[in-house]
DNA sequence: CTACAATATATGAATATTCATATCCATGTC
DNA sequence: GACATGGATATGAATATTCATATATTGTAG
C-alpha cells in the first residue's frame, strides 16, 4: 500500500514538534509554564539562564506554537498554547518513571555518556 | 529556591527522550510498532526505506529504551518498550489536531489516521 | 528627546545529526 | 566449507543546532 505525500509531510510536522521539546532548557521552561504563566524575566531567574538564551529557546517554542506570548507593557508573558501539552508532559513523566524504576545507574550512565 | 543537580539531569534525560522522537522516520516507525510488532524487513518495506537507514534509526530508539528488539532466528522483531508510548503519541495527535486547523492536507491525513 | 529596562534578533564558531556507502556479523542452507 | 539472507555498524560529507556575543527594538519615565 503506497504512502501518500501528505503522510510524509504529517510525520515531518510531528517530528518538528518533538524537536521543539528536545532540549533541556526548553523542557524546563515548559514545566514552569505548565504550572503558570511567566514573564521572560521570571523564567530567566527561575532557571538561572542568560536572557538571550531564554529568548532564543522561547522563540523555538513559539515557532512551533507550543507557547504563546502576550505583551504587557514592557514585559512579555508566556503561557502554554494548548492544555493538551500538560497531558503530553505527564504521559512523558509516566514513561520516565517506568524506565527509571530501580535503575539509579541509568542516570549515572547518562551523565557519563554526555561527558564525552 | 535552588534547583538540584538531579533536576537538571532529569530534564536532560527527558530532552534525550524527546530527541529520539524528533525524526520523521522514527515517528513513522513508532506509529507502525504501536499497532504491532514488526521485523526490520517489514518496517523497511512498510516505509520504503533502505535497510541501513532503518537499522540506524532503530538503534536510536533502542538506545533510549523506546523500543526493544528480540531475535527470532535470523530476523529481529521490534516492539514498543512501554505501553505508555501509545498514550504519549495520542496526546501528541490531539495537539496536532488542535494546531492544524486551517491547513488542509494535514487535516485530511489526520482524519484518515484517526479512522484506523 | 534621552535614557533605561525588558525582550528580541543577527552572527558565527563549536558541536551534533543525518544519510548514503561500504563493510561486518550471525544464522541458516547446501 | 561456501554462500545467501537479515541486520548491524563504521565512516564521512552535508546539514542543522546550540550558545555566547553583540546589536536591535519597543515601551516607559523623566
Amino acid at each position: 500500500m503506497a504512502r501518500s505525500d501528505d503522510d510524509g509531510r504529517l510525520q515531518a510536522f510531528k517530528a518538528e514538534f518533538f524537536k521543539a521539546l528536545a532540549h533541556p532548557l526548553r523542557i524546563r521552561i515548559l514545566e514552569l509554564l505548565v504550572v503558570d504563566d511567566r514573564s521572560v524575566l521570571e523564567i530567566q531567574r527561575a532557571l538561572g539562564a542568560e536572557q538571550p538564551i531564554v529568548s532564543q529557546q522561547l522563540a523555538v517554542l513559539r515557532a512551533k506554537h507550543i507557547v504563546r506570548a502576550t505583551k504587557e507593557g514592557t514585559t512579555v508573558r508566556y503561557a502554554v498554547a494548548d492544555p493538551e501539552i500538560r497531558a503530553l508532559l505527564s504521559a512523558a513523566r509516566r514513561i520516565f518513571n517506568n524506565q527509571l524504576v530501580g535503575t539509579r545507574s541509568m542516570l549515572r550512565e547518562l551523565a557519563r555518556e554526555r561527558r564525552r
